[in-house]
DNA sequence: CTGAAAGCGCTAACAG
DNA sequence: CTGTTAGCGCTTTCAG
């Protein structure tokens, strides 16, 4: 009997990990000692302390997350979900988050919506019923503003990127208006004084800064725009809207758009109608994705510093974490303009 | 003073969620039977059933994960980790299994490594931490095999897109000799006999598979390669292993590359030496990325279908952590060749 | 069909 | 400096 329980025992401590109470009994200590050797959070006779360590090692030891989630009430674990993990500009926002995030300590539970406000709305449930530390949002198109509100009444909830109309919370954004001004200032400077405006969804309120900050700059030269469209932020939709443009009266010298993807489908269009850019057309884009300067002629564009974003959201939400009360944070980033192929002085005549 | 104290207790309950106890005690029942009507594992009584559904509404009960996974033995969470997710093709992986996983309820943990072995190891770690019930690993480039190998002793690992050396557990691959054949065959058959091979990194079991394919497709038409090189799966690559070609005496008539990344570089030299592709020399890519398309010309290319990948290991993960015991599962999934501008016969003469 | 109580692994008072 | 102990919120026997 005794030999059958004591082989039970072995077994069971060859296939659960040890726990914090095997470190105790090997290192002939309490629990309450080693978990301050640990923790590091009282001080600890030097002998005692050897023991524990050693006992760590012999027995391979790791604290168990969950079992300290519980108790500290915190996971170390924060969630972040973005509209299309697919875009390149979303992955650079992502990775400047997680690095930063790694460095205090803090793994990432990740989701892309794909767009989708249904599945946006299950990563954010899924996620706080993981009782994440915090939240890094870069809303989908459309999303509920309440749902976003009532969220932040909950857990730390920093916005990036894009904003829900009425928040209230941290948000990093990008200067929209200040980058849209740049890629206008380079054109009107090139000579260009018909410059149309193709841009994305009306509703992201990224696009309507963008917009806001076209109209206003060439207002300021005292120029106004012979078209402004808007469709969604895809290829299809560029590519729509340039032909919508060629078969109007609007004529423009230049097409300033929402982002590069738009970009990429005028490029397109211009391409199969055989309209030169720059010749003919010069085209702006907004973003610098990895391969704004691959596609002929190489794009001019805006860059969004999204990595940055990612760093200080989660500056930003780490501050909210350590300190609730405070009043909220907001955090805007410039892009510079990048000069290449798809843009040169207006056509003479 | 008691107001104080009352104000007090109310802003406590209004900051922490209501527990298990909460309810109980709402409903006049034992934290058992809520526990009980929550997850249906027992029979419960429609009336009492009742009375905890309400006392669950009125206060906006969520059980808490962090203590359902102490208990449970299992957080229902996964991690994930890709050597690049700038790139799209492992975003796509990230969505395929993510996707997937969502629907088995499961959440993940994400990390990018940026090909840093360091990263990937912190990564690994912190995952394992957090005791994800498994991991699906895209191993970044010069990954030691002993570190995963370990790992699986202790959670179920599915390796998918690459394999590290000796790898004995489950698996999830392209069929990259079969996918570089298609390349292969297509450039024969337009007359091709002088194929340069422009690769990435040669400890990257893909490439090494690809490179296979490559040869032995070639040398079944009694063909051999002019040129075969290696250097990373970057745009920068690309352009020095096609400068290398240009100077050398290769005059290959096509150039398979082992990746799309690649060869939007050799086509970037090609546009900047007035090099005419197809008409000159014709490319091949490989993934079928989102912007091979785009590019000028567009890029023939053999897609890797790495979204089906991500559900593939998805579906593997699962299995094994279900049933620990069974045998290693291994799944190679087809891609298919997409013909567009890069190719054409080969120039005569 | 339901309640009571013993943990899950760890932290944090509270005593020495 | 160290040990004891009461939880954290939930699941799950074991008794009714």
């Amino acid at each position: 009997m005794a030999h059958n329980v004591s082989e039970r025992l072995q077994r069971k401590a060859a296939q659960k990990p040890p726990t914090i109470t095997d470190v105790a009994k090997r290192a002939g200590v309490s629990v309450g000692t080693v978990s301050h050797v640990l923790s590091g959070a009282r001080s600890v006779a030097p002998a005692t302390r050897r023991r524990v360590d050693r006992a760590v090692k012999e027995l391979g030891y790791r604290p168990s997350f969950t079992a300290r989630s519980l108790t500290r009430g915190r996971t170390m674990t924060v969630g972040m979900v973005v509209p299309d993990i697919v875009n390149p500009i979303f992955s650079q926002l992502l990775e400047g988050a997680e690095d930063a995030l790694a460095d205090w300590g803090y793994a990432v539970l990740f989701g892309s919506s794909e767009n989708d406000l249904e599945k946006e709305r299950r990563y954010l449930e899924s996620f706080r019923e993981r009782q994440v530390d915090g939240m890094i949002v870069d809303v989908a198109t459309g999303s509920d503003p309440a749902v976003l509100a009532a969220l932040r009444e909950e857990i730390p909830v920093v916005l990036v990127d894009r904003l829900t109309p009425g928040w209230a919370g941290d948000a990093v954004l990008s200067a929209d208006e200040f980058g849209m001004g740049l890629a206008v200032d380079h054109l009107v400077q090139l000579g260009h004084a018909r410059i149309a405006l193709v841009n994305g969804e009306p509703d992201v309120s990224g696009a309507q800064r963008r917009r806001q900050g076209f109209t206003q700059r060439l207002a300021r030269y005292g120029l106004e725009s012979p078209w402004v469209s808007e469709g969604t932020f895809t290829m299809d939709s560029g590519r729509d809207q340039a032909r919508a443009i060629l078969s109007s009266d609007a004529e423009p010298t230049a097409i300033c758009c929402g982002n590069d993807v738009l970009a990429m489908g005028v490029l397109a269009v211009m391409h199969e109608r055989e309209i030169d850019v720059p010749g003919t057309i010069s085209v702006t884009g907004y973003d610098d994705i990895e391969f704004a300067g691959v596609v002929t002629p190489a794009l001019t564009t805006v860059t969004q510093p999204m990595r940055a974003m990612g760093t200080a959201a989660a500056r930003l939400l780490k501050q909210r974490i350590d300190e609730p009360d405070e009043p909220a944070n907001n955090v805007t980033l410039k892009g510079e303009l990048i000069v290449r192929g798809s843009t040169s002085s207006a056509a003479s005549g």
